[in-house]
DNA sequence: CTCCATTCTGTTGTATACATAATGTATGCG
DNA sequence: CGCATACATTATGTATACAACAGAATGGAG
């Protein structure tokens, strides 16, 4: 894979950022930096370090003279979101439709590959569909072509993995009809059809936000 | 005013950030660590610190071995950054629209005190002109009640402030148009036609990135 | 038995010392 | 004179030691 020479900083927050993501145990609690420090073969500082960068994605809070916590994800921050990805998905399909730039191969090559995954989810296919999804969905915002939305986007998935992860495995032929929604969202893309597209869009989040809030 | 027992963070934190927003001249230079503790009265670790929480204001980049380094604006993101806040105000006004929850009484106040401010905007008056206009918008877009958006449209506003207080001191007459867009704006919520609100927020908008662009 | 004060333990916050990597400079060679 | 290389300097990255604070445990008084 990548670089064996992350530096300590790096490592630990790749390895934060995985444990949140995967262990749903891990919201709600307060990290102690010596522990998580020993864990990774760090000392305390590059620990620090990383928990800061957390923030910025918004996995972990901190609390003055407390430390590091990890905030759960709560049903309104998810309808919250699914709001926002759809103003902002809504906007990029407008764009590349009125602009002619479809990525019409890129998308249903992802599309494909998600589709070929096999229908039991072990956690390994999990992360790859959530990761093939979230795929998807970037492509298009990033089609449009403006950087900070890209970001800004790229920023605000990162919260959605975290109940993502858990969702999948209780939700039987979720992965058909994913496939399926996205199909439609970029069968209206490439018709051209901008209303249909935000109505695809905003049918797909409504979906994926109900199934989110059956937690 | 608040905490002087704010923490060595805190303390870092607050003052790179105002020393980056104020000062044009820290654009596009690597900070130095050491300096800077020696300046603020405190060792490098909080400063270094205070750097990792301000790469998720966007106002610092951290270059691995070389350090924090201070992006300058670029006309292209100040485009972008219109476009986006474009669309989330749009958004915004239109739920706010819908839903009857136009706070017109405290968006006109903010309103009046913008444009009680003197003509000539010395450099206190010039960020408090800033912080209402922030302020404007904001509160439009909080009426919206979704605070993810609020949250992030906060921080993206931030960036904008990186060059609004240079071009202000540019630009004669700018504060009675901004009001007068901003009445014109509050005009079209008020009267409750989406249309027309998201015509003035555009134009406003495209006002306001012209007169960026122009450094 | 309950409640409050106090001590104690453990964690975070900060400072400092050291390791490591990058940059700028000087020197020698082509 | 130009360029490459070795070296010195300086900055960042990390580890560790200490200080300050919060919360829990404990003991005593009512």
């Amino acid at each position: 894979m990548s670089g064996t020479a992350a530096s300590g900083r790096e490592k630990a927050y790749a390895y934060l950022r995985e444990n949140i993501l995967t262990d749903p145990d891990m919201q709600g609690r307060f990290l102690n930096e010596q522990e998580l420090a020993a864990e990774i073969g760090v000392s305390r500082t590059p620990v620090r370090e990383a928990l800061l960068l957390l923030v910025s994605d918004g996995l972990v809070e901190l609390i003055p003279q407390r430390g590091a916590y990890v905030p759960p994800v709560t049903g309104r921050e998810m309808s919250e979101l699914m709001e926002l990805r759809g103003v902002l998905e809504s906007h990029s399909a407008r764009l590349v439709i009125d602009q002619g730039v479809v990525p019409a191969r890129t998308m249903q090559d992802t599309l494909d590959q998600q589709a070929a995954l096999p229908d039991e989810l072990n956690p390994e296919a999990a992360r790859e569909f959530i990761r093939l999804d979230t795929l998807f969905h970037q492509q298009l915002i990033d089609a449009a072509g403006n950087e900070l939305i890209s970001r800004t986007y790229s920023k605000l998935h990162v919260r959605q993995i975290l109940v993502g992860v858990s969702a999948l495995f209780r939700t039987g032929g979720r992965r058909e009809q994913v496939c399926a929604e996205h199909q439609d969202i970029l069968d209206a893309l490439v018709s051209g059809d901008s209303a249909k597209a935000q109505q695809a869009i905003d049918h797909h989040l409504a979906v994926t936000r109900d199934i989110l809030l059956r937690n």
